[in-house]
DNA sequence: GACAGGTGTAACAAGCAATGTTACAAAGGA
DNA sequence: TCCTTTGTAACATTGCTTGTTACACCTGTC
């Protein structure tokens, strides 16, 4: 969802978008576009102004945002979620799995980063409308 | 969960393990392990007898599993779950998102799977252990 | 300075998926 | 036949994400 945002935002280049207009383009709350966004402002994402003729947009060019600092931003639980239960003590594998878990897990993620950091928000608007000139054509 | 349960079996190299016995190593309830061992069954990973003097071992040398099977094994749904939710029609960028963004997860999911496969269970094994003579030694 | 439109934020309801629990039929060796 | 354990269903519980309402606060416009 966070993507779809700022597509829209790199759509909408350089105008403020209220978080009502968002809420509408995603069909969901302005409340959570808002919750949505203040993640985003963490990042440096966007920068979004109060008062009156507010609103939220990218606060740099959309090739200079790719996808990995999107997860970041967003993702900030692990994709693996360890189970906080303990394991039984008793266990010879339970008690030290977690650790050597946590070092493999997380070398994954960051082969899951590279990948998304290839993909720049202009390159993938430049995806999305083409892909929506064929759904047109047809 | 399913590289604890897959480590406690490679620890007992060969034997069967009972869905009590490997139940309590993870502290849960036995029928979330049978649960997920037929997940594992399915992917040809473990191979499980009923009746008396029943239980399940691996259907295989721990060195030739490696954690994407495990991964794909049992994570049947996508880690980047799409929204279900319809994206309003009306927006430019809703209609065709969906599709594009599709292939760029793919892409980042194929990217985790192989790095993933770099760790086998026996490799796994091997670390826990390790870490676990760390343990005690302190 | 008052007003209007929008954000930040809290509190709570609702939905959903994962987990836990109980119960029971079926398999299969002793 | 008996006993242990699996496969499976049905349901409760839990936790998380999303949705909803409400309200204080910010800030340009008049």
């Amino acid at each position: 969802m966070a993507v779809h945002v700022l597509t829209v935002l790199a759509y909408k280049e350089g105008d403020r978008v209220t978080s009502a207009c968002l809420a509408e383009s995603v069909n969901t709350n302005p409340v959570i576009i808002r919750r949505l966004l203040l993640a985003l402002q963490r990042a440096k994402l966007v920068e979004t102004r109060k008062g009156a003729d507010s609103g939220s947009r990218l606060s740099c060019s959309p090739a200079r945002i790719n996808l990995a600092q999107v997860y970041r931003a967003v993702e900030e639980s692990e994709p693996f979620p360890s189970p906080a239960k303990k394991p039984n003590a008793a266990c010879p594998v339970g008690n030290c799995i977690r650790d050597t878990l946590n070092a493999v897990f997380a070398s994954a993620e960051l082969a899951l980063e590279r990948d998304l950091e290839k993909t720049t928000l202009a390159g993938l608007l430049e995806k999305v409308k083409n892909s929506c000139q064929h759904a047109k054509g047809r």
